[in-house]
DNA sequence: ATTACTATCTCACGAGTAC
DNA sequence: TGTACTCGTGAGATAGTAA
């Protein structure tokens, strides 16, 4: 079989990239070395090896070279390709999270039933949360450092507010799936008391009753991601 | 800078498809040598070293390792991707000659304006030609070369014929653009006395008259070729 | 100016192994 | 089981140079 040697991926790039598929392109060594950021012996070299390998042809008249890539060349190439291709397209493209249901109603229910927040639920999220939200304790590290990257990817802002009295912080929203059955939203508050490796989850229901779940249990947490490609 | 080591691609394609973009991903060392057909140590060095580049990030909880990739791991993967997509895009997708126009009016002239070979250049290319054939003596060794790979591709067939005295065999027509400016084939037949180094051409015009060009000239043919990906 | 040889160096890899 | 050290080997790169 003879696979391709991945040091020879971006020589092969380069003759690409000089249109050698299909017609014999003239190349001096030195140039294609300055090209590939190698030394004109080290693509010589490469160049003997591919043809060797059957990737190239090269034809020899008088002093000048030329080069052309073979079939063979080219469906190694398209192979490589389509191996990065598909690597990189696989996103699901959402963080996750693993986590244990905490007991109680969280930190944040009181305040995200207050008017300035349940207005913009309304009209940003679509609907007002059930009363209370849901503290999950995470259960590693990762997640941990998952809710962290969370912050650099867009949310629903919901703005601070005052009443006069004091100011209450913003509330970013990432629309998630529970248990992969029910929509809810994870929210970061502005200001919180709790440590990182708690989350804490609204929704438009009751997400206990609709999950089947009660504190203690196991609970898994999706918010996909806009890809930013 | 560090530019990412090549050696590194498609480790990093590997955590890619474990879909560790957006998530710390649990791995060992020993399953991602499998995957890229190296070693355990291999695998462990690679992802030391992306780590100590900052391409990606490392956690452990214990025995266990996740591995995420970073918003830069990332976008070198999509360097190294555009500059392989871009190679293999560029394809003008033509076979190209360089020659000179040589004397006379070519070898097949005679047969090509029998009635058995003009119906099908009619019907097929949709002309009959004009009388006579044009030859071109190729410049150099890679234009020969260039012509035998063309026999790789697809072409229009006119099929050979017998006038019962004696047989007729078929010619193979590369619709081909001279000098950038007019409209031919470039034609290979069954039966040539030619060498090698020798092309005909047919147009529905008279290509000399055309291109302003006489016996000597330089000469630049391209023959498009239809992709086969 | 070329290409490509030889010698040398560096570093990628795998074997063995400590933890 | 794991990870990741040291060390030996050899592949890949460069310097020097012949043709």
């Amino acid at each position: 079989m003879s696979e391709l040697k991945v040091q020879h991926i971006l020589t092969l790039a380069e003759l690409f990239t000089k249109g050698a598929r299909y017609n014999f392109i003239p190349i001096t060594t030195s140039s294609l070395g300055k090209s590939i950021r190698k030394s004109q012996q080290a693509a010589s070299k490469h160049l003997l090896e591919l043809e060797a390998n059957g990737y190239i042809e090269r034809l020899r008249t008088g002093q000048k070279v030329s080069v052309r890539i073979t079939t063979k060349g080219h469906s190694e190439m398209t192979k490589i390709f389509s191996i990065l291709k598909s690597s990189l397209e696989v996103s699901p493209s959402s963080i996750e999270f693993r986590g244990v249901i905490m007991s109680g109603m969280g930190e944040g229910a009181y305040y995200m039933a207050m008017k300035g927040y349940t207005k913009q639920f309304k009209a940003k999220l679509g609907y007002v949360p059930f009363p209370g939200t849901l503290n999950v304790k995470l259960k590693d590290k990762e997640f941990v450092e998952a809710k962290r990257s969370l912050e650099g990817y867009p949310a629903v802002m919901v703005n601070g507010f005052s009443d006069g009295k004091r100011t209450y912080g913003w509330v970013k929203c990432y629309p998630c799936k529970v248990n992969n059955l029910v929509d809810a939203s994870l929210i970061l508050l502005e200001r919180t008391h709790h440590d990182d490796s708690i989350i804490e989850l609204i929704s438009k229901d009751n997400i206990k009753k609709a999950t089947k779940l009660s504190t203690g249990s196991q609970i898994y947490i999706r918010v996909p991601i806009k890809s930013t490609n």
